[in-house]
DNA sequence: CTAAAGGCTCAAGTCGACTTGAGGCCAATA
DNA sequence: TATTGGCCTCAAGTCGACTTGAGCCTTTAG
């Protein structure tokens, strides 16, 4: 397949597939010419990074989960721990989707007044003091 | 308070509250002198905007959502999309998160190869061929 | 054969959310 | 009183993930 196929099929630009292939997230098979000829199985991996980035993964985290070098096997502790870092996050979205559904409706003008979005909040704070950065719903692609 | 107090309080450098503010996220009373002067109200607005953030929204969003300027009322339906929005993230979470202890358990060497793999990945991808941003898990702040 | 369509490279630009740096002012402390 | 440290402003820099543009070459349809 060459770009524009790929582009096509995956829903990634051309351009994005070209970023991609310069930072070892894809490989193609070589050129035909001077074009890139992409295996079948990269709209795989493509659909895993899209994936991935939709649940907040860097191409970096990506690229080493995926081991797209031919890794003999990835680093499964790496895995666990991504997958609790998602629980936690999970924890934390349902508290915030609550705290919108309850601010939602509840007739406080300023729900930073109302004690069950407060209780709400707490609950949607993860344990320390936190810092981070978070988690992105993915918007809408109109007008894009 | 002065912003000092207000930095070690919320966990937000000082940089980052002139910038809130600037942004119209969080007002100051004035100025002692030259100084900021908060309200402590601002703290439970900082505590909102974190969490916000940590679930993916943009400052505008956030800015939106709490009507800094004293908004009679916030727009519900737009509070309700939220949700929604956070509701399908969550699933999606969720199906990565699986796809994930999963891939750490299976022997594959690619789990692209692995159809337990494949059909957890295809619950996750939302229903239309997607193309967004996504979630991002709280990272570490280990060596920030 | 020729010209449009599309691919290529490389550099620079964009966006959000801040941070960092330069240069200055003011207040409390030694 | 002198000095230090905290705060101020404004401009520029940073980071990730791409996009865009310039300038060039190739492939393919007419």
């Amino acid at each position: 397949m060459d770009i524009a196929d790929v582009a096509n099929r995956s829903g990634f630009p051309a351009s994005a597939l070209r970023f991609y292939e310069e930072k070892g997230l894809i490989r193609s098979l070589g050129r035909k010419g001077e074009r890139r000829q992409f295996p079948a199985e990269v709209l795989n991996q493509l659909a895993l990074i899209s994936l991935g980035q939709s649940v907040g993964f860097s191409l970096d985290e990506i690229r080493r989960m995926l081991g797209t070098d031919g890794e003999p096997e990835i680093d499964r502790q790496a895995l666990l721990a991504k997958a609790d870092e998602l629980d936690a996050t999970i924890r934390q979205l349902r508290a915030v989707s609550k705290g919108l559904r309850h601010a939602a409706a509840c007739p406080e003008p300023r729900h930073t007044d109302c004690p069950t979005f407060q209780k709400l909040l707490a609950e949607a704070m993860p344990k320390g003091g936190q810092k981070k950065k978070g988690v992105q719903p993915f918007g809408k692609t109109a007008g894009d």
